[in-house]
DNA sequence: CCAAATAAGTCAACAAGGCTGACATAAATG
DNA sequence: CATTTATGTCAGCCTTGTTGACTTATTTGG
């Protein structure tokens, strides 16, 4: 088994086939043919209009990075670098744990990246003043440069997408990407937006 | 077939002067300081409320995926294997080609998830009838059931959002991400929606 | 009719960026 | 002073991308 969340081993072989099957904690076997028949009722076919914004959402963000992409290769930065200078450039003196909070990623795989982009001067470590511990990251002079180079291009996009969306004002769509992240991120994300963030309150 | 890579190329030292590399793939001197002088007029910085959504787009798309995951792994499936076998269930009958088209990968990486999924039961493939060179693409109804899953999953998700979001009918937002696609690609996309898609004409 | 183009598959090697587990170090804290 | 915390590191593995160089059927165009 994959292991997505350490958590997911709790999902274990259920009941026989004429166990009535709960569609949250479903069954776990390889599923056979056997295993979905059509005696059992099919659930409720997704709404095709939503199943829409799930295509739309992945074409989007399949085109939308892909033109970071080359800018970054540029200089032989991935995406992985593009992300982490990104939220650094955006919030100097952002610790490592945070770093690590926003983008769900190991403190291992997050070492990779940031060495090199310690190495190769986009971004400088200071030791935090009342903890020592911390090494609270800046981008340089040049990792500024690049992180607003990038920014542009997208900001671009997002307000190309927006005008021709007939939108003046994106609130709506930002409060509903907001609403698509997890509900237990949602704070995070809210707070670690500017203040001239198009949501209002989160509910 | 493929012209542009998604992951860059690696830190190895690349082609002397007579040997001329590939543009994308050249090795470029790490970029100093005085590459990006002040001399070079600062561009306009990207309006922050713009790089908002950029962000806002980050964190959607990191907490949409890692829904679906969880059901996944119960399988051993990754994300490809998600996304090829959805558009197969959504267009019954889908070439290969078009699939490719569709992902943006190499045939060499959908061949590697496809033969998993053609394995393992979730997808069968025809000759094509008109052109027997064809092997066109089918969900079994194992296949069906799961993308079936998958997608309820990821429309429930839709749906809360556009409704926490305060909006009934979420056109604005699909057009929005439609225009997020590359122009190039738009006309494709479009073409793809159901014919009750949310979005009008392309412009 | 046959040569060339096309649809798809395959082998081999490699890169990027995830992951786990185990361990190291320095500084803060109770 | 023992423990916890913030961060770093080594070693190895997995998924999913990539190139390049073919092969096999089948269709198509001259």
């Amino acid at each position: 088994m994959r292991t997505i969340d350490p958590h997911m081993q709790a999902y274990k072989p259920v009941a026989t086939a004429d166990a009535p099957a709960d569609k949250r904690t479903r069954r776990i076997e390889p599923v056979t043919a056997a295993d979905t028949p059509a005696a059992v009722p099919a659930a409720v076919p997704p709404d095709p209009k939503l199943v829409t914004f799930v295509e739309l959402l992945f074409f989007a963000y399949r085109d939308f990075t892909r033109e970071a992409d080359v800018v970054l290769a540029e200089y032989n930065l991935g995406r992985a670098h593009h992300r982490a200078l990104h939220f650094v450039n955006r919030s100097p003196g952002l610790k490592v744990a945070e770093l690590l909070d926003i983008l769900k990623i190991t403190k291992q795989s997050l070492a990779r990246v940031l060495k090199e982009l310690v190495d190769q001067g986009w971004i400088i470590q200071h030791e935090g003043t009342s903890d020592r511990r911390q090494r609270l990251l800046y981008a340089t002079e040049k990792g500024q440069h690049l992180s607003h180079r990038l920014d542009t291009l997208q900001a671009r996009r997002v307000d190309e997408a927006l005008r021709a969306a007939g939108l003046d004002n994106g609130d709506s769509i930002a409060r509903f990407l907001l609403s698509m992240t997890s509900s237990e991120e949602r704070e995070k994300v809210w707070a670690l937006l500017p203040a001239a963030a198009p949501v209002s309150r989160a509910p």
